[in-house]
DNA sequence: CTTGACCTTGGTCTTAGCTCCAAGGTTTAG
DNA sequence: CTAAACCTTGGAGCTAAGACCAAGGTCAAG
């Protein structure tokens, strides 16, 4: 029956492959506190901060911001909201996604466009036609193959 | 025969729908010089500075930024230069978007797989798979519809 | 007991592409 | 002639997520 083993904040880190420098940012953020200080005024960590880290860095990758993910602790802990809450947020950042990766796909379209109509590699620069068209409004668009 | 219609800076950003301040931006990162300003230190702009402006948000709404523009600039003064060197850094460019692109795909299919997992929505918080999978290291993956 | 590894706070720095502001000079319309 | 509208330079601020640094306190091993 042993206590469930404190870190410090070195331990910490490199437990969960976070430096301590940003455990710290986190704190100031909101998004985790450690269990009461020692007399040093050193900060000790449990498990649960463990998983709290790893809850933090998963979020992460799935494209959450710090301040998006302080909200869904504060969900997490609110008595007032259900599953169904978290999922809408997981929908609703779905969303967010899809538009990124449309805005980038547009203009990885208007890259393939500006690609084609340059065949002529050898031309000089003054009658290249990827400059030529970067300079005027790009209005053109071959309703043909435009998937990209 | 009239001279070709020197603009003030104020003139050229409304006709351009960049800013002034944008403009002294660009010619502080050397993308953009007026001609020599009059006695009273007022900066002036021909139409070549019109077409300058639209070649750089044309190439803005591709992707690049704006030390990679002014290569492509230098790249268009340049003798030594041709066509072909263009249309290489266009190519680049496009690679680069789309392991943007990819990499948001898979944030989304995370996302994707979180959603999935959370079916019974009136489930209190303290069961919610989401959040209890945003604390695992999420490490499983079906083999099976993994496209998104 | 001393050295080295660790911890603390508080601060500045980074990237990108601007925006906003202040204090002052210029130009133009009435 | 004067007030509004424009221009100038210089510098600060914004967002995000930390990285890095310095001065100093603490702890463990030899």
């Amino acid at each position: 029956m042993k206590a469930p083993a404190l870190h410090t904040i070195g331990k910490l880190a490199l437990a969960t492959d976070v430096t301590s420098d940003a455990i710290r940012y986190y704190e100031k953020e909101g998004l985790l506190t450690p269990t009461p200080k020692t007399g040093a005024g050193y900060r000790l960590y449990n498990e649960d901060a463990v998983r709290r880290l790893r809850f933090i860095k998963q979020a992460q990758h799935c494209g959450f911001s710090l301040s998006e993910i302080r909200e869904l602790l504060t969900l997490k802990n609110s008595n007032a909201a259900c599953c169904k809450d978290v999922r809408s947020v997981a929908i609703d950042k779905k969303l967010q996604l899809a538009h990124k990766i449309k805005a980038l796909q547009i203009m990885s379209q208007a890259l393939t466009e500006l690609i084609t109509i340059c065949n002529d590699e050898a031309k000089p620069l003054d009658e290249c036609p990827i400059l030529a068209a970067l300079e005027t409004s790009m209005a053109k668009q071959k309703k043909g193959t435009t998937h990209d």
